[in-house]
DNA sequence: CCTACCGATCGGTAGG
DNA sequence: CCTACCGATCGGTAGG
């Protein structure tokens, strides 16, 4: 179907050009029909972008909710790292994920309330995959006894920077990144007294 | 002087609204004069942005190189965080801060290569300032015997995820977000031998 | 789904 | 430093 073939290629351009730099002129050849014709599926530009967004938001809160029964039996360590891996690697191999990122960051002006909304939809699905790792972890004495905040906090300042880092270094360095700070936040949250590793 | 005054609106304006979205009339316009009258102080926009970036470029360098005589002989903790919060602090209010944040994360494509080179050379500066806090803070059994590289690699992951979540939170949920990120960054540096906090 | 076209705006130039 | 203008491209429309 047109409708969704629009889409698709309207997430790939506008997550690697931006809103302001894709053409629908561009959309239109990717798809190899002409502009005009993209009218009889949607208003306008921007009614093109909200459709990408409550698209892509769709599709996050999916994928995000449908990790919530993996790896229930696995230590509390290796459920919060696997949160960890598939929350950077959904945003940097997908273009579902550069579309978010670019898009979330540095979000066109005219969206940036839309643009907030739907985030806060999908970072609450994934609190809700972090919190219940944590409590446990900290009933086991795995985990020190900080708030439940602090923990989800830092674990997003983490993720997030690596967001970034993901655009701009090559592999190896990247790789570098996630690795130590994955080192240096278990080392900070797990519990003193707790051995195991 | 003219050209200083150009160069001062384009940092504002590409780093608000990115390079492509800045139009020359937008510039010419905020310091008074006429689109065309900026070619006689520039060859094009391409050249405007590369003073740019080079003037952003220098004043980025000047600024952490006048930090490396702050605060040395206040405790180690005191030291990295102070770093911390001069580095957030710098790009999160300052128009160089935020044309260096939009530059190096979602950079024009044709000047992909030349900003690389320039963060580059800015981030050795940054590394050059951490390095004798670690080194001295392993010595002294402050810190874990991690290796530098380990340690500046979380570091930077925590600072690039705050620069993007001062872009999108308010304030009082952007201080939260550096506050837990700064505890647990340090309760996973810290000697586990060492008490005094 | 197309061709043909609209007014607006872009970076840049001519000429003074 | 300006006015006047260039060709190209933008989002969008008319009409079939």
């Amino acid at each position: 179907m047109t409708q969704q073939k629009i889409l698709d290629v309207a997430i790939d351009c506008f997550g690697q050009y931006g809103y302001q730099n894709t053409s629908l002129s561009d959309i239109a050849s990717e798809i190899g029909i002409k502009k005009p014709s993209l009218y009889n599926h949607f208003a306008s530009k921007e009614d093109i972008f909200f459709e990408v967004l409550n698209e892509v938001t769709r599709r996050e809160k999916d994928f995000f909710c449908n990790q919530i029964h993996f790896a229930q039996d696995a230590t509390i360590k290796q459920r919060l790292e696997n949160v960890y891996q598939m929350y950077i690697e959904q945003m940097a191999t997908s273009k579902e994920g550069q579309f978010w990122k670019r898009v979330t960051f540095f979000p066109p002006e005219e969206f940036s309330d839309a643009i907030r909304q739907k985030f806060i939809e999908v970072e609450t699905i994934v609190t809700e995959l972090l919190r219940p790792i944590f409590q446990q972890g900290i009933q086991d004495g795995i985990i020190r006894d900080l708030d439940i905040e602090t923990l989800t906090s830092a674990f997003y300042t983490l993720i997030d920077g690596l967001f970034l880092e993901e655009n701009f270094y090559d592999v190896d360095l990247f790789a570098k990144r996630q690795k130590a700070s994955w080192t240096i936040f278990w080392l900070g949250i797990k519990h003193p007294g707790h051995k195991e590793d």
